[in-house]
DNA sequence: GTCTATAGGCGGATAGAC
DNA sequence: GTCTATCCGCCTATAGAC
């Protein structure tokens, strides 16, 4: 009765993945917003009312898929930091960056669901958050690494930001200097601006070289939170 | 006669002015993907069929739309130089920053519009492109002054990103530096990053004070393209 | 220019049989 | 868990009368 059990739960696994990977497959045909669940049921030869039985609406679906999505870059961005650990912090950054951008051009709508235009009517629970902050936390590690090693060198902050950098600090990144904080929000904030310009075709007839542009650009990020290169590097 | 047409062409002006200002109703409530002739007929009291009188499609309208958000945009960007052209390029750089973000909050729809995920489907057609390059040639006009003035003191390129900066300052920036080219589209996207995370709603118990937290922001990407703050700023 | 009517689709969600 | 059947809504787009 067990190996019963056991098989159930595994078709159920299977059955639910299979939906998920078709809602995938459907966000990059139609879209977030006119994501449906008979669209998924119909490609998988199934009948709209058998869904249900997985996802109790089609918000509950989206779901899923906002925390996959999530969750997919969190990792990727976790897997550039694990490698990179022992390098300095400054190539660290760099390996960050271009994971996550590689990331978003692998998967560009998912990308959209998580950092492009909220879907109209629905509003993402908290079991998002967490998996949500999973690359801001990467690159909070390697503010912590270059703190403890030769430090991070920022000029001190207008007096307005100082309460909230202060807060922000206490939130998620306890032990840094206030200034770092407010500094890698804010390069998190414009690397996401970036790939966006680049996945959302801003850049078409613009910037033709994305490569040597994203690396430079990627380069002055980090210069705006105080990481510096190692000295060999190019001109 | 003449008197006629006239009424007839105003009548159709108000009319499609109508129909605009319901769509972009109808873009806030249910998003740009889902953009329907009917529901904007339906509110205006109208049929549907007769807005095929004015619009030839649905893409045809959300090309209106999206026209308009860009030329709205553009003239606050471009008003907020014209405020400044005599002021130091730095404090023209955010007063135009400001101006994009405060028309962005104020219209977030129609930001999402032109800077959020593309609507699966639709392709922008060409008359768009000119409305869409508006702000970033408010940018390209401070650098200008900025260059004519004491200049622009930026580190040299890396080699890889030389030949694209020398084509993009070709192509829009004529007479700039490449480096400074490069620093302004970097900015440019970078100033959306830190918008859209605003306006779509990233921040959310991330920033809480967002003023403060726009105003360094907008400070370092003046930063970043080479502006330097009058001597007696705030520290 | 606006109307009715129509063709030929799409969707979410539920009830009840098997 | 999956099926059929059903309710009730939505959409683009066109034809043809007025």
């Amino acid at each position: 009765m067990s190996t019963v059990r056991g098989a159930r739960e595994r078709a159920r696994i299977e059955v639910t993945a299979a939906i998920k990977d078709e809602a995938r497959r459907r966000l990059a045909a139609e879209g977030a917003a006119k994501l449906s669940l008979r669209a998924v049921a119909r490609e998988l030869g199934m009948v709209s009312s058998a869904l249900y039985r997985y996802f109790p609406s089609r918000d509950d679906l989206l779901t899923a898929l906002i925390i996959d999505a999530y969750d997919s870059v969190g990792a990727a961005a976790e897997a550039a930091r694990a490698r990179t650990v022992t390098a300095p912090p400054y190539d660290s950054w760099i390996a960050v960056c271009r994971a996550v951008r590689d990331w978003a051009l692998a998967h560009p709508h998912e990308y959209a669901l998580i950092y492009g235009s909220p879907v109209p009517g629905y509003s993402a629970p908290q079991a998002t958050v967490g998996p949500a902050s999973r690359v801001g936390n990467a690159f909070v590690s390697i503010a912590r690494a270059a703190h403890a090693g030769r430090g991070l060198a920022l000029p001190p902050l207008p007096t307005a930001l100082r309460p909230e950098a202060a807060r922000m600090t206490a939130d998620f990144a306890e032990g840094l200097p206030p200034e770092v904080t407010a500094a890698l929000v804010a390069a998190w904030a414009q690397l996401t601006g970036l790939i966006s310009f680049e996945v959302f075709g801003q850049f078409n007839r613009v910037v033709e070289d994305r490569e040597a542009f994203f690396a430079h650009a990627a380069a002055q990020l980090a210069h705006g939170v105080g990481l510096m290169p190692s000295p060999r590097a190019d001109a």
